[in-house]
RNA sequence: AGGGCCGUAGCUCAGUGGUCAGAGCAGGGGACUCAUAAUCCCUGGGUCGUGGGUUCGAUCCCCACCGGCCCUACCA
């Protein structure tokens, strides 16, 4: 049986949850939903990083300790997932005995290994930003951001030998040409790699919510540091040997364009340090963009897109669960940047979802109740929407597979394209009660039934749904990649018309 | 400031070293009336950011510039 391990970055808990997230996770609900149709064995893995100065600050200013603020911040994550119906395996969090017990296995066994050493890092320190900033980065030694002049600190680190790797690195994206998607992404850590790579610190003694190095408990690590292994963690790495040799083979890690570096330089690295195989692939996403800006808290707080505050929950009482994770799925390309904008979500809800598919299933249904009673012909093996079928989902699989959500969705409604055109062709709603009629009516329902499998990853309640109002038995999700095959209606089956699946938007605000 | 990505029809985006550069939506024309004023058919021709260069020939290759964005010890 084919595995699938997917998971997402987990999210800094001192952020709301806000669209950027809702999108990332969405992406890889999906990806898992077509896995599991797919009948794979699937492990889905998402959660929170908690960690970190920012985090300890922001209990302090709230009163409380920091393991009690990221009880409250992290319970919004997954709220939020919940409410968008995400159904994840594993949801984890960095602040968790598991989570400390496999980084302290982990970077000892790099220590072990000779990569980590101590030294000093010297860093231009901006006040404003709180933050180091390189010599290289800095705007001829004034803050990049602020121009204020940097001071100049220095503090006692471990550093992990990242240096080391840059040819092991090279060779490894020589022979693993898909380890990063898409490759302009790929190109980009490439190119980093290969501009010559330094040695990164690993280590803080300034602040202590963190987890403590083992060899040196005055020191705790990077937030990043422990970010990372939350992948190796959830699968057990140091703890249950067999299940990291089942799920690292097939593992892929979705991620924002912004931690390219993180994922695709210092995570292999790291792995190999450990005498570990790097993870097996890494997709990356490009950013929402909404008006040409993009959705930030820098932006927010200079007040000129507020963005970030928009909360999933908001979308979703607007306009559902299911249109908006269409909406997420089907805008963008995955990898690229994308516009997010109201108008765009209430074109794609009234256009594809309420002018193309639900208005298709009310058409439908309505021509059966009237000129077949309501009882559903079965579908005839002779049929013109076979072919638009089977390329349909011929499509949509192989987009899936290449991580293209959008150009599965694109290619499922190419079939509803095909079933209204096929209606206006033959008008049934013109035909004679018979045989004739039956056939047309019976090739319909079947295209519509193939629809609901395809678009079970993207719209799961709509899946359902449009399954129950067929009076189909089981579920899209029990018939699987295999109900894809044309000609599984048995036919006989009560109809059931109900309220619009999508009612028109009428006037956007 | 340095490194990187991007800039294609009104809008959102595909795409390729060379026959007329594509799709969806919007717009225009027609058909139909089963359906959520939905659906179907036809249609419009955009200096492929700007200026150079390489080439027999570039939107796609190289350089510069302009604009947007990402990274440079917060961050999908």
């Amino acid at each position: 049986m084919a595995r699938f391990y997917i998971t997402t970055p987990i999210y800094y808990v001192n952020d709301a949850p806000h669209v950027g997230h809702a999108y990332t996770t969405v992406v890889a609900d999906a990806l898992a939903r077509w896995h599991r149709l797919a009948g794979d064995d699937v492990l889905f893995l998402t959660g929170t990083d908690e960690h970190g100065q920012k985090v300890a600050e922001a209990a302090a200013r709230h009163g409380t300790t920091p393991q009690a603020w990221t009880d409250q911040t992290a319970a919004r994550f997954h709220d939020a997932w919940d409410a968008l119906n995400v159904d994840y395996d594993d949801f984890i969090r960095t602040t968790e005995p598991r989570h400390h017990e496999t980084v302290q296995r982990f970077l000892s066994t790099i220590y072990d290994n000779g990569y980590i050493y101590k030294g000093l890092y010297r860093g231009l320190y901006c006040v404003s930003c709180e933050d180091y900033y390189t010599l290289e980065a800095s705007a001829q030694g004034r803050c990049p951001v602020h121009g204020q002049l940097l001071t100049e600190m220095e503090e006692e680190n471990w550093f992990f030998r990242l240096s080391a790797f840059e040819e092991r690195l090279r060779d490894y994206y020589d022979q693993h040409p898909d380890f990063v998607t898409p490759e302009t992404k790929r190109n980009e850590a490439y190119a980093f790699i290969a501009g010559g790579l330094k040695d990164i610190s690993i280590t803080r003694t300034s602040i202590d919510w963190g987890i403590p190095v083992p060899w040196d408990p005055a020191h705790v690590f990077y937030v990043w540091y422990d970010a990372l292994i939350n992948y190796l963690t959830a699968i057990g790495y140091g703890r249950e040997d067999s299940s990291v040799a089942t799920w690292w083979p097939v593992s892929h890690h979705l991620i924002g364009k912004e931690i390219i570096r993180f994922h695709c330089v210092w995570w292999p690295a790291m792995c190999l340090a450990a005498g570990l195989e790097p993870p097996h692939h890494v997709q990356v996403h490009g950013w929402l963009l909404v008006g040409g800006q993009k959705l930030s808290k820098t932006m927010a707080a200079e007040g000129a897109v507020r963005l970030t505050d928009i909360a999933p929950v908001t979308l979703i009482e607007e306009f559902g669960v299911d249109p908006l994770r269409y909406y997420l799925l089907r805008e963008t390309a995955l990898g690229n940047d994308g516009e997010f904008s109201y108008e765009g979500i209430i074109q794609r809800y009234n256009v594809d979802l309420a002018n193309n598919l639900g208005n298709l299933l009310a058409r439908v249904v309505r021509v059966v109740e009237t000129k077949c009673a309501g009882l559903a012909p079965a579908p005839p093996a002779l049929a013109e929407l076979r072919a638009p079928a089977a390329d349909a989902g011929a499509r949509a699989r192989e987009a899936w597979e290449r991580f293209a959500p959008h150009a599965a969705l694109e290619a499922t409604w190419s079939l509803i394209g095909a079933t209204n055109a096929f209606l206006e062709r033959h008008a049934p709603w013109k035909m004679e009660p018979g045989g004739a009629l039956e056939a047309v009516l019976g090739e319909a329902l079947e295209a519509l039934r193939i629809v609901a499998i395809l678009v079970s990853p993207a719209m799961p309640a709509v899946s359902d749904e449009i399954w129950r109002r067929l009076g189909l038995a089981g579920s899209p999700t029990e018939a699987g990649l295999a109900g894809l095959a044309w000609g599984q209606s048995p036919g006989g089956a009560r109809l059931e018309a109900g309220p619009a699946l999508f009612p028109r938007i009428v006037s956007p605000s």
